[in-house]
DNA sequence: AACTATTTTAACCAAATGGTTAAATTAATA
DNA sequence: TATTAATTTAACCATTTGGTTAAAATAGTT
């Protein structure tokens, strides 16, 4: 592969990026990726076949580069107070970067179940919930979390992080009217969840 | 208006409701549609001149429907912890019949954030502020609660109901591996969530 | 029965879209 | 320089899609 196919494959598939995850499988165009790229249509076909493997091409790559950035959660060796804070503060720091990131997944995820499992497959699961217990096997103990309570933490976790840029224009939209500025409320964002997130679990204590 | 007139216009509308809401404005066909409400493209105009304007009166009714519904939050009189909960079961049951609906709301807002200000313009704002102040103004000073931590507390409630179904296929994905069932997870979400935010709430107290 | 409104049929249109093709051009390499 | 690969140009195609039209048929009303 020469340097300059390299360079024109790296730039449709950034170009493929940005509008997929603008206008969506459905609303993305050929011509406008081909449009971005700085190139043509013929091109465009040259180097992918179709929309349908393009589309899976950048899928697939942004999926597993999300969960690469939040693998540390899982061998830091953290409290788990600064693991919650660590995680909150990955998780904001990259919506930051990427705000309509979150709901592109969410909705082609939606659209079709299966890339999940095919996301998730080369994923060593087993140990996830083994490592959690032997990192914290004594806060878990202490909180009375388990197998039924650890997912409705996880989730509420993962939703306090994530909803507020899913959900950006309706929260604006009511901010506004209550004189709440949206980035101020996203500069404390982590500092909220993290006190809210781990005062829920202290409280777990009899 | 005839008996009839009301009958097709009311089909039209549920079918193209149903349709929206499953594949979106842009994978939504008018030709489905027709198909689904049980008569023919011309007939569709006949009654509703365009795409778009079928999709604006199906967008702007769901969402009252929806605001409307969690009206009696700011009415009732409940303490604030059984307010919280009121608002999870509410907001639970109605996303256990309609799974979709929040995100294809999401994914509309955001393609036009205008739709937002056009349902909340109708509402009256002004007042619910003062009105959570004067029903809970002695919890609201024991908790710390004022306008900065108030909007950090509604959207993580918010957060904590509407993202499980939002997330639905990864959630679902994650749980097969960990050998925990969506759907009792679910039936056990109101009172975790509630007793969770409460006891995070409540610990705000020094 | 006469009249009006609703619904169907069916053909049609223009625009957009994903994709193809072949030939010409430019750049890289041996 | 000869050859190979990358890129452009530009025309083209089939299909889909939102939307239109006109005429016939059906139902409802007076």
């Amino acid at each position: 592969m020469t340097e300059l196919e390299k360079q024109t494959e790296e730039k449709i598939f950034e170009a493929a990026t940005d509008v997929f995850i603008e206008k969506g499988m459905d609303g993305a165009r050929m011509q406008e990726i081909a449009d971005r790229a700085g190139i043509n249509k013929a091109l465009l076909h040259y180097y992918y076949r179709s929309k349908e493997k393009l589309f899976d091409a950048v899928f697939t790559i942004i999926a597993k580069q999300m969960l690469k950035r939040f693998a540390p959660v899982f061998d830091e060796n953290l409290t788990l107070e600064e693991k919650i804070r660590f995680y909150y503060q990955q998780q904001t720091d990259f919506m930051k970067r990427s705000p309509r990131l979150p709901l592109f997944i969410l909705n082609e995820v939606s659209r079709n179940p299966q890339r999940v499992k095919n996301v998730l497959k080369h994923m060593d699961h087993t140990n996830l919930l083994k490592i959690l217990e032997e990192q914290h096997g004594d806060e878990f103990a202490r909180y009375k979390i388990n197998r039924e309570t650890l997912p409705q933490i996880m989730t509420s976790i993962a939703a306090m992080s994530i909803f507020p840029f899913v959900a950006k224009p309706i929260i604006e939209a009511i901010f506004e009217k209550f004189g709440t500025n949206f980035n101020e409320y996203i500069e404390r964002r982590v500092d909220f969840a993290t006190a809210f997130t781990y005062n829920a679990i202290k409280s777990r204590e009899k």
